[in-house]
DNA sequence: AAAAATATTGAACGATGTTCATTTTTTGTG
DNA sequence: CACAAAAAATGAACATCGTTCAATATTTTT
């Protein structure tokens, strides 16, 4: 046993350094850690965190029940390896918004950027909803390389509002990206769970933009005060 | 087996109607699903819906672990109706709110709702979350006694609501509601969970206040315009 | 080629929700 | 009250999980 993959992703110690030791074995450990991955966030996909089974896995990837704890420290260490490819997907997206519509105005922006997580979210139910649904245990910490995926995430709604509020100190912009990050994923949130007191879907986007627009029109106004 | 108790708390015939029959089985058995009831609402406050096993809930309640399928349908069941208990506990809180600032802006009945939603949940984290935990299996749905109850809480964002923006239609004001109530239910949940992309907890109910004062600032803004 | 080190395996373990044949209690009736 | 039928309560047994670990197979080193 060595290290249960704490880290994501290591190159594998990529073919230009033949110094570093590429044994057969670490080759194959390398190969499962990506095939379970894979076939993990498959399963995510198709069926949710909760349907992410030992056994179904073993079967898909082609090894024992086993060799998964080999691999990973346990189911849960895996999941994390799956939520940081659903958080680059998320990023990806809330990237191309940043591109798109880079001429546009901030409230365009932000609302952009609602819209698009909210898509997202609709388009990709399971995977997303595993990235919140667990609370940690007391005491656990997130690994640095998810939080700072996330701490990617908001720098998407912290530039927009970076220029919507001049004369705001860095802190007081940030707790505003964490706010209006949250409050647009509360609204996805019980709408996509279907919950009573959420949204319907059809309604969701529309007034997604409605909630960004006031909410910037009541931070432009404080302003002009 | 007769009804699983699919609605809540039947009066259990009382005492004033001895036409109706009060058997000493179905006493015995309306004693025990109060009991449970009450179990498992200790159980759940005290360690999360995740943390109500069967066995442990029969020996609270001594009964046999049998017995909770005579009376409940399963344990999700059990906890739809420890569900209703926390639900009208927090209109209650929301109900107080009006009381107190009835005489208040509506902008300080939203924000006061909003802090007590989040002084709710900081304080019964466990319960609450247990409201929202659960994504429904496909195609079931929340019984109406739940889902009146939901409806009933919507009914405090509503009213206020209603008085800022005198010319909407009903549907406006209550996707507005849900939409209001889902960003605010969004920021105290991520902000509980100490997720990443939250706020902190010294600082939610400031931004929640921020949140809801330059929503009701843009929507006044509009109506000026 | 043999030995040491390492990795893989899958049966077994401990929980858990749920069931159901058996036992106990309650109810209806002569 | 006695006694049979009906109803309810019981808890051992079952199915299904995540996880472990002694036994086996493989790889690496000597």
């Amino acid at each position: 046993m060595k290290d249960k993959s704490n880290s994501p992703a290591a190159p594998a110690a990529s073919a230009a350094s033949p110094v570093l030791k590429v044994s057969k074995a670490s080759q194959r450990k390398a190969q499962l850690h990506e095939d379970l991955i894979a076939c993990a966030t498959r399963r995510i996909a198709a069926h949710g965190a909760h349907g992410l089974r030992a056994r179904d896995l073993a079967s898909d990837a082609g090894c024992s029940v086993g060799a998964i704890y080999n691999v990973f420290e346990d189911l849960e260490a895996l999941i994390l390896h799956v939520s940081l490819q659903t958080l680059g997907a998320i990023d990806e997206v809330m990237a191309a918004n940043a591109r798109e519509r880079a001429a546009c105005s901030q409230e365009e922006i932000l609302t952009g950027l609602a819209e698009r997580y909210c898509d997202f979210v609709v388009q990709n139910t399971h995977s997303w909803r595993s990235l919140f649904e667990h609370a940690l245990p007391e005491g656990v910490e997130l690994p640095d390389w998810i939080i700072e995926k996330q701490i990617s995430l908001l720098g998407h709604v912290r530039r927009p509002l970076a220029q919507l509020m001049p004369t705001a100190s860095d802190e007081k912009i940030n707790s505003t990206a964490r706010l209006l990050f949250s409050a647009v994923h509360g609204v996805v949130n019980l709408a996509v769970d279907q919950r009573t007191v959420g949204l319907a879907l059809d309604e969701v986007k529309r007034e997604l933009r409605f909630l960004v627009q006031m909410f910037v029109a009541g931070v432009e106004k404080g302003r002009a005060e």
